[in-house]
DNA sequence: GAAAAGAAGTATTATTGATACATCTAATGC
DNA sequence: GCATTAGATGTATCAATAATACTTCTTTTC
């Protein structure tokens, strides 16, 4: 039971935005403050942006920023979106399942429902939960924030 | 968000042997009526065997039941113990973590939390609870239970 | 119109779950 | 006690797909 690393880059990009309110950042940027690859991350920004969570823009100066304040962006909805295989058990998925007792089975139900508890506590958090001590991030991130304190070191 | 088939075939095998309480029944008949690998299910059956969850015997007439009642076996504990990857992001795992924010980072404990939930649902069920319909899914298991009124096929 | 930055599509690599195969060991029944 | 049956164990192979890299557009701004 894993999620992808998909999933895992889409919420450090939400994060980094969610610490530069109103500020653009760029991929490019990103990648090197978490020390990941930049073409992985591409695909992934262009997923949030497809998905709505946020805003991108092209051409000198252009960048990535929230489209919605951190606090209204729910954490079980920004997963539900990155991660697209939520198929817990074989009869999840009608057209390649093959179990034999899937009519009498209670297995999916019961898997559905600890799916919805998974999915309710995230919904319990939103994005600006994960940012709640900016000012260590920043410094994790060597990041300029309002307040920090200090000149970044790019 | 998957489980792999190993879980899911653990539950096959656990509801196959409910079915049938206090009889034995072998890897070789299970496989049948699933249609599934005979030799992948061998390792899952070790596993399941391993861990306590069933009692298993050699020889000629030899075979598997289950170590205790179906409703003394806990769905979430069963998981836990089928499902040995439970690292849902990178810094679940200390000893190959690289993201750098980590030490500020609250995603670890959202994370664990939901995971709870999605254990504590499922513990709420046992697998009695999965074969609540035991002719409908003795039909379909082309399996012999008392009380199923016909002959098996094999 | 040049440069910067994101978008899009394709190709490659690596991981690992799934599966197959071969051999070994234990228990039973004649 | 020996043959047979059935599970245990270990190794090797295959397949799926996540992760990553590369290449080529587009768009925007100066």
């Amino acid at each position: 039971m894993r999620l992808t690393t998909h999933t895992d880059y889409a919420l450090r990009v939400l994060m980094y935005l969610a610490l530069r309110p109103g500020e653009s950042s760029t991929i490019q940027e990103i990648a090197e403050s978490y020390a990941i690859s930049k073409n992985h991350l591409m695909k992934v920004v262009q997923n949030l942006g497809a998905t709505g969570w946020i805003e991108t823009s092209r051409g000198r100066g252009g960048g990535l920023r929230l489209a919605k304040p951190a606090e209204a962006i729910d954490l079980g909805a920004v997963v539900r979106t990155t991660e697209e295989d939520l198929g817990l058990v074989e009869c999840f998925k009608p057209e390649e399942n093959l179990c034999a007792i899937t009519p009498a089975c209670r297995l999916k139900g019961v898997f559905a429902e600890a799916l919805e508890a998974f999915f309710r506590a995230l919904s319990g958090y939103t994005l600006a939960d994960l940012v709640r001590r900016p000012k260590g991030l920043a410094r994790l991130l060597d990041l300029e924030v309002e307040a920090a304190g200090r000149e970044p070191r790019h």
